[in-house]
DNA sequence: AACCGAAACAACCGCCCCGTT
DNA sequence: AAACGGGGCGGTTGTTTCGGT
């Protein structure tokens, strides 16, 4: 717009070029000083552009273009309840995939979830204003309280409190329970970051992403109302969650981070990925050719 | 075959923290 | 000690693809 300005700062889709732009800085310079790569003149774009590209698309060993297995489904389910919406700390668990595609698959069970739910409440309690018909998942009117809004009482507290003394999250206790939500738990609870909010009405339900029949060792919840399991049933591929009642298989063994776990330094935001960099394991483990094949655009 | 809604994917924005000066 | 810049993260939004009618 301003013919004074330096440089325009690109944006939207990268084309193969830059891709391989970037990938010949990183193979150069390690990931890193991505600010450096505009400055230099190597690309128009910022360096949190470079960044974003090479972590989310173009790091070696990604699963892109995979939906998320059974396993992966339930490891970020249980990841999430049992950290909240730390998608970063969530991805170290599952190799090759990253923040952004775990806060993407989250988004869609969620809103699908949302969805359903809302649909099933309307068919018993038409004074809702919720109107699927006429809004996608992204509606402008925000209606739809995104599920992922909602997060487990002191999360950082239970993750210096719990974690450092075990991965495997802790089972579900009412004690864990935020006393403000208490009062709406009544048809069915579960563990500490498993509820999620409906809707910003009235009759806001807390609604459970996957059936107390999950947690192993849990003590008995309130059973879910014939309706809700039914709703929930429909969650066909929620399959390893809601499972069959009488599966005896342990659903959460959760694998170990694929990064160092993360104990955090310092505070939680700081995973294993940062040290990785700053010790250069993370790029020189590498192998040699790992850059070779510069990934062309999918059709 | 065309249309429409939902789901999936990709990228940007704003905020925050940390290290450096 | 304060200011500043870089980098990381979560939230949000735009676009494309998929599937059902």
């Amino acid at each position: 717009m301003e013919a004074g300005r330096k440089e325009e700062i690109k944006k939207g889709p990268w084309k193969a070029e830059e891709d391989e732009v970037l990938i010949n800085h990183v193979k150069r310079y390690g990931p890193r000083d991505w600010s450096s790569i505009r400055s230099k003149g190597l690309l128009q774009r910022t360096g949190k552009s470079c960044r974003l590209r090479w972590v989310n698309k173009l790091r070696p060993n990604l699963k892109n273009g995979c939906k998320f297995s059974a396993e992966e489904e339930r490891t970020v389910i249980e990841l999430q309840s049992e950290f909240g919406n730390k998608w970063a700390r969530i991805a170290t668990y599952l190799p090759g995939r990253t923040d952004n595609d775990v806060k993407n698959f989250w988004s869609s069970r969620t809103k699908r979830l949302a969805r359903i739910l809302h649909n099933n409440n309307n068919s018993d309690a038409s004074s809702s204003s919720f109107t699927p018909k006429s809004s996608s998942h992204r509606s402008k009117g925000k209606n739809v309280k995104p599920l992922q809004s909602f997060k487990p009482p002191q999360v950082e507290e239970e993750i210096t409190a719990s974690s450092s003394s075990s991965k495997i999250p802790v089972p579900y206790s009412s004690d864990r329970v935020d006393e403000t939500m208490r009062s709406d738990l009544q048809p069915f609870t579960f563990g500490t970051g498993g509820l999620a909010l409906a809707e910003t009405t009235t009759t806001a339900t807390m609604t459970p992403l996957f059936s107390d029949s999950l947690i192993p060792n849990q003590q008995p919840l309130a059973p879910f109302s014939p309706d809700s399991r039914d709703l929930l049933a429909r969650f066909d591929d929620f399959y390893g969650i809601l499972g069959p009642e009488d599966s005896s298989e342990p659903l959460f063994a959760l694998p170990q981070p694929f990064f160092e776990p993360s104990p955090p330094p310092r505070r939680y935001r700081h995973v294993s990925r940062d040290d990785d960099e700053h010790s250069d394991v993370f790029f020189d483990d590498f192998p040699a050719d790992m850059f070779d094949p510069v990934p062309s655009p999918s059709p």
